[in-house]
DNA sequence: GCTTGTATATTGACAATGTAAATATCACGC
DNA sequence: GCGTGATATTTACATTGTCAATATACAAGC
């Protein structure tokens, strides 16, 4: 009986699972080698199908980029989620337990999280990266709103500016050491302190809303 | 006598300040199109001269591009130093004038801002590049100690958080804003209220450090 | 004044990419 | 069996980054 998924033999025509292949061979090239490196053709190249095969499953660049965003969206969530869940009742260790897991994320998949954020690449009317996106902005918003519950008096305007301060920490703290820019910082950091420490002692010294 | 200035007279062979030429049609290029749609023959065309011009001044593409942005973090101290000397000695007026100047200038020059801090694209040992992104160091580190000057016996991880605390919060209120993800947060507030608005009862309702 | 060298700009070429059109292969309903 | 639609290939073309070869202007030295 003929085995068509052997080694050597020839590749059957239709691959079969394209779409979820084609991602897993675009988040490889996207941590190995950038977002620059990228491409539609690099990764039918990689995957093993001809240089037009992605635009039946993405359209175009655009396409393929906002699908793996979505990918990311999802994993993003998810990790935000079991961290809140992980860390208990109390609003405040939930919300350093999500802005641990926020950078964590960052740091885990620099490459992915980078694209995430980069909506000039995007296409957001895609139904897999809306969705994706709605799915973040829950598990975000249950954290945010969790925290101010203490306080559920507040004004609008302060209630807003409490998650955009929560949400603008983590995600500044993510872009700047992602991007190297807190290199000199914590080479200054007494021995044996990382990004780890920093961050720990970030979220100790800010105080939001009280 | 003739005038090599005059219009439609053929173009003399050298331009004379290709250099400042090309980076005037590349900032305006990225602002108007995007980064993606910066490129070294689209900056040449807009500039009037032929397609491998630029090369003699910046090399290749991420030489143009790490110009643009060394142009851009030199504007974007000056900025912050104007923000800062203009609000007076206390230390956290001065604070709070240096994250509106912060977010100000991401809001005013987005596709500038955004390049300067996506470090991928850029050549961080180009001179220009290198000094510029140390005059906007040095703009930062002014307003940090000056703002932790009170409390001159912190330990250094406390202080260094303080430093990172206040710059991954404007950063992050300046990406996240730049990109639309504050878009539904801003939308809900009400009649009359902004971004502006926002950001300052983000800093309003954030406490660093005590 | 003339030559020579150097910085600047042009032309031509090539490989890689995104994208579109035409064609081929296959699975499945009828 | 036989279409029919989804999936994949092939071919083609414009655009881009980059390189090599050449052309032009200008300034320094003799």
């Amino acid at each position: 009986m003929s085995d068509p998924e052997r080694s050597s033999e020839p590749r059957p025509y239709h691959h079969g699972d394209l779409k979820t292949a084609l991602l897993a061979q675009a988040e490889a090239i996207l941590e190995r080698d950038g977002i620059h490196a990228l491409t539609l053709r690099g990764a039918a190249r990689a995957a093993g199908v001809s240089h037009a095969a992605p635009a039946n499953h993405f359209g175009d660049l655009t396409g393929l980029l906002s699908e793996l965003a979505a990918v990311g969206f999802n994993r993003f969530s998810a990790a935000l989620r079991a961290a809140v869940a992980a860390a208990g009742d109390e609003p405040s260790a939930r919300a350093k337990a999500m802005g641990t897991a926020y950078v964590t994320f960052a740091r885990a998949h620099p490459g992915l999280f980078l694209l995430m954020f980069r909506g000039e690449r995007l296409d957001a009317a895609r139904p897999a990266l809306r969705e994706a996106i709605e799915a973040s902005r829950g598990a975000l918003r249950a954290v945010a709103t969790g925290f101010a519950a203490g306080g559920a008096k507040l004004p609008p305007l302060r209630l807003a500016a409490q998650a955009a301060a929560h949400w603008a920490l983590v995600h500044g703290f993510s872009m700047l050491l992602l991007d190297g820019r807190l290199r000199g910082l914590i080479d200054s950091l007494p021995q044996g302190l990382g990004a780890d420490e920093l961050l720990d002692a970030v979220l100790e010294t800010t105080r939001i809303g009280d």
